[in-house]
DNA sequence: CATTCATTCAATAATTCTGTTGAATGTGAT
DNA sequence: ATCACATTCAACAGAATTATTGAATGAATG
């Protein structure tokens, strides 16, 4: 009764969907498909990888079954392809959070500012938006802002945040955020907030986040 | 604005914690700790490893924080870190199961009746159970089952089982568990037993998802 | 039908991972 | 102290992964 053959095939199976999700590149990919569907070309100008590099971590990504593509016309599009894999990789996040010293050394050592690091929940963003108690700062790209957002949200992408930050009012607290709880944009934005004298925090999640809690979304490039 | 610094290395934190799990061995290993401390020896044993690997892989698990280790007298016992690596493990496995056409064919092409495939839930033998109408077998090693078991269940070992067989009556429905949905054992305990002209299906948990849902354990090695 | 262009493939060198071997560490027992 | 033993460490060869380069597909456009 030669138990080890299936078994092991099995594990290998699960070792290699795991391995899949072992290189920085990959999960970044992911968590640029959560916002939709993106083009090879697209997804290598925002990870800021090759094109042929970033069509082979695609390729390794579609024979684990992580993400799925269509062709559009001369582009390929790809996109994530199931909830199951957003709730392995949030599933990843939370290991990492929980056992990994290292995660806190590099979070925390980077902005060391403890309180930036206090996320807003969803229900005390909509309390206090609705209240009109803060402004909700959209930190994305402007076109992932354009493809939905949080209604209300103004947007200014991180990199423009330096030039525009004048745009913002200081009378109220500014609540940023991005994709998703690790998407760095608004730690970074709430960061360079607090260095120019705002008051600001971060949104506990993120866009796909709102989406899956069934919340309102607003489309175009207005608030 | 660098934003690239931190943000790549939450990536590849997140990519470390990953790859940690990329190795059949290290899954086989957390899949054993998920029954409870071990020592090095132990699970060497169990997994058909040297213990020179078995120590080495061990030092990967613990180094991602994904088991912790104590010692106790000349042995080092090492356990699961947390409930968060036993979802991390159970979404791999989702993802795995929807996403890889492998997998099926992998578990289908051995196991070629289809219907031993088809699982019995918790509640489905709780009450199947209470009215006398199945037998319970836990095919785990004999120590595993000392260590707990589902009220109830027999013990037949799935390396003694060929032997023992006899010892099950043919009038009632066996239902065979093992450690957890993929442990192999119980899949082919109900090959085996199928094959031999019984009645037979595996429950779709193991003992550590028995466990986790609160439902009582029995100890010692009788029924 | 030829051209353009997004994507993929193939081949390479650099790096990283694995399993084995044998020695080293540290604990409990004699 | 010395011994036995569980575990870890260190070093090595073999295997696998990665980014880069340049060529090859394959669909749309004129």
């Amino acid at each position: 009764m030669s138990s080890t053959t299936p078994k092991r095939a099995v594990f290998a199976q699960f070792a290699q969907t795991a391995k899949t999700l072992g290189h920085p590149a990959r999960i970044e990919i992911i968590e640029l498909l959560a916002q939709g569907e993106r083009s090879v070309e697209a997804l290598a100008e925002r990870a800021d990888l090759s094109i042929a590099t970033t069509s082979q971590h695609l390729q390794t990504l579609k024979r684990a079954g992580l993400v799925s593509a269509r062709r559009d016309g001369k582009f390929i599009l790809y996109s994530v392809a199931g909830d199951a894999v957003m709730t392995l990789l949030s599933g990843l996040r939370v290991v990492s959070e929980q056992h990994n010293a290292e995660m806190d050394r590099i979070v925390r050592g980077y902005f060391n500012q403890r309180d930036a690091m206090e996320p807003v929940s969803r229900t005390e963003l909509l309390e206090r938006a609705r209240s009109g108690l803060v402004t909700v700062l959209d930190v994305r790209p402007a076109d992932e802002y354009a493809a939905g957002h949080i209604p209300g949200a103004n947007n200014i992408p991180l990199a423009e945040l330096e030039q525009r930050i004048g745009e913002l009012g200081r009378t109220r607290e500014i609540i940023a955020y991005c994709r998703g709880p690790y998407c760095v944009y608004a730690f970074e934005a709430v960061a360079a907030l607090r260095q120019a004298g705002y008051e600001a925090r971060r949104l506990e999640d993120g866009l796909p986040q709102w989406r899956a809690a069934g919340l309102e979304i607003a489309q175009g490039d207005r608030p």
